[in-house]
DNA sequence: ACCTGAACACCGTTCAAGT
DNA sequence: ACCTGAACACCGTTCAAGT
């Protein structure tokens, strides 16, 4: 039972993404909702950005048992791989990837988005590019990731799933399948400090 | 020299966006830097996220001389980025993206694709396939290109630039040209061989 | 049809002032 | 240190009014 003002706002915040998830978190609108004035707000979260990504980041650390990323007895390469198609797997082949194709045409591309469901986008979208930023940071501790910020590298992995994702709803043949290992090790090789090689 | 409103308007974006890349592009600046109210900016672009995608299309449509991998006065990542780019400007933003996808969508997702529909985007892929092989040649026999089969390196890309189409085509910010940029960046890394560097 | 500029309902951030 | 709330400098969009 917190009761300091910090633990407030995060759960207004929380308990207003809960309610909706298309909510604005708007300062005032959590201020409000915290009974907090916009200024003690700021006194903890200097910027809007720190909150919402505190708030994210509280809702989705129920940190799985079962990372790959935590598997030190493999190199970063294969780990960052196999992270990336636990993404992947998550929407699946075939049947299962042209259902999710199809759900995403309409509920964004058939016809304009609404607000509400264009932040729901945006604020699924922050907590995938939080995920990858978490297992890119564990490699950022052991100095196996190349140099560069954060958020464009995750973004950049997300972009190569995304794509993997529409070839898998899209017409293909056997072949796709083995393109799809090297493309995943192109893309994490290309984030990751040259590897020290077998010498 | 163009002289009605709409032109004069979408030149000042694409002016302040080559001053730099990172300008806020609002509705009171555009206007102000066209010499137009702001009204009359909305009478001919009624959303911003309107004015937003005619103006990256323009950008990316602008000087498309021929080839860009010819121009050997930059250098290969250059080259590199600016033929992807080639491709993913083909497809354009906004709504011409959304139209992409929905064809995409009718054509091989909506219902199962005849096996004439398949072959011919199967047929499509291998074009596609082929003309980044092209690029990639010039640069192998420049012995820019990283080792590794000239195949899985195209596809790589051809994924990437897949994924970069999808996110057009669903919501999205400003923010997001920056991270293009930076994804065809990192995407072209990988498949060149590491600079020499400014030593 | 094209254009203006004020007005509206919001933003995020800053800051003097209180306790 | 924590907290307030007004003030500032912005947003995007709407709209009556002009030409």
């Amino acid at each position: 039972m917190p009761h300091n003002t910090r633990d407030k706002i995060l759960i207004a915040a929380a308990t207003m993404l809960g309610e909706n998830p298309t909510t604005r978190l708007s300062v005032r609108a959590v201020a409000a909702r915290a009974g907090v004035s916009t200024g003690s707000l700021r006194h903890f979260f200097p910027t809007q950005r720190e909150l919402l990504d505190t708030v994210v980041a509280g809702i989705y650390d129920v940190d799985l048992p079962d990372d790959p990323m935590q598997d030190t007895a493999r190199t970063p390469g294969e780990r960052l791989v196999a992270c990336l198609r636990l993404l992947v797997s998550q929407v699946g082949t075939g049947d299962q990837a042209r259902e999710h194709w199809r759900a995403q045409h309409d509920a964004y591309v058939a016809a304009p988005p609404s607000e509400g469901a264009t932040h729901a986008f945006l604020a699924l979208e922050r907590l995938a590019v939080h995920r990858v930023e978490k297992w890119l940071a564990v490699l950022h501790e052991e100095g196996a990731l190349a140099p560069g910020a954060l958020e464009h590298q995750a973004r950049f992995l997300l972009t190569v799933v995304t794509g993997l994702l529409t070839e898998r709803a899209l017409p293909g043949d056997q072949a796709r399948l083995e393109f799809e290992a090297h493309t995943l090790a192109t893309a994490a090789s290309a984030v990751l400090r040259p590897a020290p090689g077998p010498a």
